[in-house]
DNA sequence: CGCTTGATGTAATAACATAACGTTTGAGGC
DNA sequence: GCCTCAAACGTTATGTTATTACATCAAGCG
């Protein structure tokens, strides 16, 4: 993975919102969704704040920029994005942050920092070896599953370190 | 979900409730914690259904047995329990659950049924602990974890199997 | 007793999410 | 070009989940 768009690292972020939108534009041309105004401006508004932002968050955005002011409106444009892999939900949170590598088929692991908090979407083990273990034992047939995990990010614990 | 079914087996249902009340008993004498007429029931309710069970859904039968009607009677017992180890928040149905394996410090793994909406606790082996790699690799450190999983769970894939 | 602390109770409100229904839009068939 | 249909969008209303604020009560302690 690509340092620079790891949560807790600076990165080139213009560049990073121009190209997740980029990717995200071809990935829904070449499956045949739409990828309308709104949602792509719920996107880019998740983008550019680089943070789990509520969904009345997202509306309030939306609505200042002429889109519709009722909560279906953020939410349906929300679950578009979470549906095609290009967002998720941060369940313990009730927000929504932009996924941090798309198109890849993946187990979404968010690091949540209780101090500052910033999310991270961090890389798992692609073997899964953890959740295949789990279905094993139990027999049960995982279709989705998140990891969510509370702590203290790099920045923040080297300031309370001082 | 069939009630006589914990982890998706059948178990001696009356036996693991009174097993656990004896056992969050002590864990709350030894560590000095008020386990409390609402939170005791709070928590049998749990047990009881064993399924995850919303706080109002929990508000209700403690306002019948004649405790009070207001949510945060039930959400003050709810986070009681989650906050020392007795149950767990299935974030992902705003539900509460009895831990399956208190006393034991643990990174909790639910598995969600979508079909018959049952959720097990799972065993994690904890030597195959994505978590410390996740932290190494990243420089955050996990204060607390759960791993949420839908899918289907044996009984309802065998039923679908016919 | 007078003080503190933790538990409980209530009212009010905030925050999050969906149901239901009408209107608009645009791609594909004629 | 025009019709039709389905998807997207908008609004109103309502449902669900969770917290804030504040009063009361009982236990522990000088
Ligand atoms: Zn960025
Ligand atoms: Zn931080
Ligand atoms: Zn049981
Ligand atoms: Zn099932």
């Amino acid at each position: 993975m690509d340092p620079n768009t790891v949560g807790f690292a600076k990165h080139d972020h213009d560049h990073c919102i121009s190209d997740a939108i980029t990717a995200a534009d071809r990935m829904c041309r070449d499956a045949g969704l739409q990828l309308t105004p709104v949602r792509k401006r719920a996107l880019s508004i998740l983008l550019e704040e680089h943070r789990a932002l509520g969904a009345y968050d997202v509306l309030a955005r939306l609505s200042e920029e002429g889109f519709g002011a009722q909560p279906p409106v953020a939410y349906r444009a929300l679950d578009f994005l979470t549906k095609h892999g290009l967002a998720h939900k941060i369940e313990r949170l009730n927000a929504f942050i932009a996924c941090a590598h798309p198109n890849e088929l993946h187990t979404p692991a968010f690091l949540i920092c209780t101090t500052c908090h910033a999310v991270a979407e961090a890389e798992t083990d692609p073997s899964h070896s953890l959740l295949s273990q789990i279905a094993e034992t139990t027999g049960f047939t995982i279709a989705r599953a998140v990891l969510e995990a509370e702590g203290t990010c790099p920045n923040c614990r080297e300031k309370a370190d001082k």
